[in-house]
DNA sequence: CCGCGATCGGCAACAACCTGCCAAGGCCGT
DNA sequence: ACGGCCTTGGCAGGTTGTTGCCGATCGCGG
């Protein structure tokens, strides 16, 4: 089931696995050593569904965790739930995890002690695939990018002040919304001016990265927010 | 975990049970004496999951299949997807069933020889839970309910001859509204006047039930069309 | 009390979307 | 060929959604 490429010989090659155990698996003892490690995601089940958090956590709790640089950047959304917000705010603490928020579309992506790099497959039907690259120069250009997407981030704190009172009204405009309201009656039964509903929809909208209406619906229930 | 609710002694209960299979163990016998079945559905999924539809197919498939009336009444979004559509023609032809479809919002339900009423809760969180009633005047409501619903309800052929032309562009017109394209451009990469892109839209928000296209985004990605 | 910053919500101009109308053109049976 | 039937797509006029602007209002620290 595991697919190996060979590549011209530089000592890299690039991996392509199916199903996050699998990946743990093959990767964990990379994260044992890691003193480097950058991750994107666009929510959080992602790289902390139980099996793969537990598998690396594990390889991690061992270490004294001040010695490790722990980079991650997230789409805005996952500040629109108040669980995954908080979840958030606790690996940052308990680890030291930087986090950072970005609007940007980004690939889930994981990167270790820039020296390679692992790309997470179209989640689509069934098991998720994984390419796990160390090939020095593609590695390289990754890194390169998500130093870019990291620079051009904000800080967790300074988006999360943002959106804070968006995150309170978000579920009922959502609400509203996936019963096809109009924004006229949806800000009278939310008892907000009209102008106000609108900011509140667009707000989500740029949280969720849609840009419109109808990508809006879909990514709300990707994400389970209706 | 199955909670029987008695309720005034005139020989009829109202039963809740969660999950499929335990709706199944509980009503497989009464199937299997049915001469009138009666369904209401959004999806396939529902009453033709794997176990439900083993179960109940094992029940009927050693009947004759003529002396049984079997009636279905889909939403249109069925309709939409080409293998949901052929496999109801499937059961149609193998067995009986008359088929039709509603525009309207209807709850999942099926009443078998107008005595039992066996109605689905919200699919939210884990096992959807049933009730199972055989109160008299409550079956007798719902029953006439339903038969109102099949009365206004046209035939499938009709119904899928209407929309024959948009099953076709339908993965499209879904994959552009979900990339968040403006008609104007959606129209011109399908080669399409904006008026009859936008009449296909709105033949999609039809089938899908949805009052704006927020809720249309919402039901296709229920529905896992985009 | 005043000033400051932030939010609110009305207004207006605009963009996007929705739909009835209708002429043009294709298809089919006679 | 002809007439009926359907789909198309332009147009127009309407509704809904999007956004900048700006004065009103509130809370807070000085």
């Amino acid at each position: 089931m595991t697919n190996t490429v060979g590549t011209i010989r530089t000592g890299g090659t690039v991996a392509v696995v199916r199903g996050e155990e699998e990946l743990v698996r093959r990767t964990s003892h990379q994260f044992a050593a890691a003193t480097d490690i950058a991750c994107a995601a666009i929510d959080l089940r992602t790289w902390s569904a139980a099996r793969t958090e537990s598998g690396i956590r594990a390889a991690l709790c061992g270490r004294d965790g001040a010695e490790v640089r722990l980079r991650k950047v997230y789409r805005p959304n996952v500040l629109l739930d108040p669980v995954s917000a908080a979840h958030l705010r606790e690996i940052r603490d308990t680890r030291g995890a930087q986090i950072r928020i970005t609007p940007d579309e980004i690939n889930e992506t994981i990167l270790i002690d820039r020296r390679i790099a692992i790309l997470a497959g179209d989640p689509r039907l069934g098991e998720r695939s994984f390419s796990i690259v160390t090939q020095p120069e593609v590695v390289q250009g990754v890194t390169s990018l998500f130093d870019a997407a990291w620079r051009s981030a904000t800080t967790v704190d300074a988006y999360d002040a943002r959106i804070a009172e968006l995150r309170d009204i978000a579920p009922q405009v959502l609400d509203l919304l996936g019963r096809g309201v109009k924004d006229e009656a949806a800000a009278r039964t939310l008892g907000l001016g009209v102008r106000t509903y609108r900011r509140r929809v667009a707000e989500l909208m740029e949280a969720l990265g849609a840009s419109s209406r109808f990508q809006a619906g879909v990514r709300a229930r990707e994400l389970g927010l209706v």
